[in-house]
DNA sequence: TAACTAGCTTCTTATATAACAATGCATG
DNA sequence: CATGCATTGTTATATAAGAAGCTAGTTA
C-alpha cells in the first residue's frame, strides 16, 4: 500500500503582494526575511504544511499528507487573506498538485546490486558509498523510485497518486518476474 | 557589453548509510 | 578524577516539485 508523506502544490493569485506589509498583518505566523530568501513563509498553525508566498502572488504549499489537506490549507489560506483584508483576486486562483512523495514497502528485502541489473543499468543508479538507496527512473511513469535494501521504497515526482501507485505496482511485477527467472 | 541561460539558494518528506560531535556510564 | 568505550544525536549524502532572485558563464 502506498502512503503519501508529502504533497506539494502551487497556485497563483494574479495579484502582487507587498510582503513586508502582508507579513506584518499576519503576525508571528508569517516569517519574511528577503535577505535570506525572496519568499514569505506562513504556517497556519504548528505541525501544519508550510505556505511560501511570493511578491508576484504565486505561492506553494509543502508538507501536506494528502491532496485533500493541500486543498484544505489552500482554502484556509485564501480565507485568511480575505479576513485580513489583504487584496488578492482569489477567484481566479489556479491551484495544482505538483509533487507527491510516497512510501511503500516490498514484501522482501532486496539485493540492490542484482536489482540494478534486473531493472536495467540505464534506468538505475546505485552507488552505496554515495547514497544507500537505488535510484530507479521507470520509462513508463513520470516519477522516480528510491529502493532500499530493507524493501522500503520512496516514490517521488508524481503529480497524481495513480501514477505513483501504478509505478510501484509495476516495480513489484518486475521484481516478481526477476525472482521467478533466477 | 548586453542579453540570455543555467544553476544554485529556501522548504517539505520519506528512505538509509557514514562520519562526526557530544554526552553517559563504568572502570582503573 | 580521568580516561575509554558506548550510545545518542546531528549532519551529510540523493530524489522530486514549485517559487524569486542572485551569480556565473556563454553567446551574439
Amino acid at each position: 500500500m502506498i502512503q503519501i508523506v508529502n504533497a506539494v502544490g502551487s497556485g497563483s493569485l494574479a495579484t502582487e503582494f507587498d510582503l513586508e506589509q502582508v507579513s506584518r498583518a499576519l503576525g508571528p505566523a508569517a516569517e519574511y526575511d528577503p535577505e535570506k530568501y525572496p519568499g514569505m513563509y506562513l504556517r497556519l498553525s504548528d505541525d501544519e504544511p508550510l505556505i511560501t508566498v511570493y511578491r508576484t502572488g504565486k505561492y506553494i504549499i509543502t508538507g501536506a499528507e494528502s491532496e485533500a489537506e493541500l486543498h484544505s490549507v489552500r482554502d484556509r489560506f485564501l480565507t485568511l487573506l480575505s479576513d485580513e483584508q489583504i487584496p488578492a483576486s482569489t477567484t481566479d486562483d489556479d491551484f495544482a498538485v505538483q509533487n507527491l512523495v510516497c512510501t511503500a514497502e516490498l514484501d522482501d528485502g532486496q539485493n540492490l546490486n542484482a536489482l540494478a541489473i534486473g531493472l536495467g543499468l540505464e534506468r538505475t543508479e546505485y552507488e552505496p558509498e554515495q547514497f544507500p538507496g537505488l535510484i530507479y527512473r521507470p520509462v513508463d511513469y513520470p516519477c522516480v523510485l528510491l529502493i532500499f535494501a530493507t524493501g522500503k521504497v520512496v516514490i517521488t515526482g508524481a503529480a497524481d497518486l495513480e501514477d505513483a501507485t501504478e509505478a510501484f505496482a509495476d516495480l513489484e511485477n518486475r521484481i516478481e518476474q526477476l525472482t521467478g527467472e533466477t
